[in-house]
DNA sequence: CGCCAACCTTCACAGCCGTGAAACAAAGCT
DNA sequence: AGCTTTGTTTCACGGCTGTGAAGGTTGGCG
């Protein structure tokens, strides 16, 4: 996965974007400015002036760090989301289709799929599917995972950067 | 935890034993040296020389990983909420609420088995056990600990930053 | 190539309901 | 008396879901 670097404070706003997206980040820390207070293992930071060499280690390390999402994600019987140590809510419609999709982790799974999952005495508009994917994509975009569209096929959950389309 | 400090490489040998003990710790990397590959949240690195202040920022970031709070919070038979050295006093059925989550810690648990657990013969309001989580979560706010709503599932007693959701 | 139709994405809005939270009252304990 | 604990009411906020509409993208067809 890309990490992100930061000019930190002059672009502390980027901050927010990577981390409610889940993307592992790098802030570039000005001098004489406090270090932000990190927990999240995906973020680091550095004081600049900083070796070239230094900052290649650090987003390598962070790189690694995201890659544990190789780990399939996992919806649980409680409607939770796993996906390496992060998790989120789901509702109940988000979590049949997060289970249709995890089922075949990484592989293609038909509209008609996921309907019937969500909605197993048939969806109310033709529509709602749609609505729901938008929203499910907004859910897992902080765990780092994606929904990509396969037209007329249907969708596939994968991690951030899996690959190119 | 304390944070092991290790010059590198001069006391390399220390990295190993510090890995295998779990403990977490920060390098101090000479000049010219090239950084080690890391991957555990619990270990980091600086390269001297360093602003003692950096070296203070990186060690508390790494306390705060390895954290007290990686030991599950525990109710004694004294009504005492433990997280680490810490601790809280609680009311009655407060103690019910937090045996109840504590046995299941870091996994949601119903309303229902909440309620059950507080009041065994019934709760008295349908919103009786609403007003006594936002009191529970009052109370354990100084112990590092959070509730977690899963809605129309139940609740999750977890750390601090554990993850985000 | 240009156009159309199907498909997909996104937004805005509304109704319903679960939950959060404050305020107040009552009861018990010290 | 003053404090803590618990119960109750009430209101606000926000999530979940459905629905319609607008706009963008893709692929096929003339």
């Amino acid at each position: 996965m890309e990490v992100i670097l930061i000019r930190w404070p002059a672009e502390s706003a980027q901050l927010d974007v990577a981390r409610t997206s889940g993307s592992p980040r790098l802030l570039l820390v000005d001098p004489q400015v406090e270090p932000p207070s990190v927990v999240d293992p995906l973020e680091d930071w550095v004081r600049v002036p900083v070796d070239p060499e230094d900052v290649q280690a650090r987003v390598a390390t962070l790189s690694r760090r995201a890659g544990v999402h190789s780990l399939p994600p996992l919806v649980d019987g409680d409607g939770l989301l796993h996906h390496g140590v992060q998790w989120v809510a789901l509702s109940p419609l988000e979590a049949a289709i997060a289970g249709a999709l995890t089922d075949r982790y990484g592989a293609v799974v038909g509209r008609e799929t996921l309907s019937k999952r969500a909605w197993p005495s048939g969806a109310p508009t033709r529509n709602a599917l749609d609505v729901q994917m938008v929203r499910f994509r907004r859910r897992v975009k902080p765990l780092g995972l994606e929904v990509r569209t396969v037209r007329s096929r249907g969708y596939l959950l994968q991690a951030n950067g899996t690959d190119r389309g």
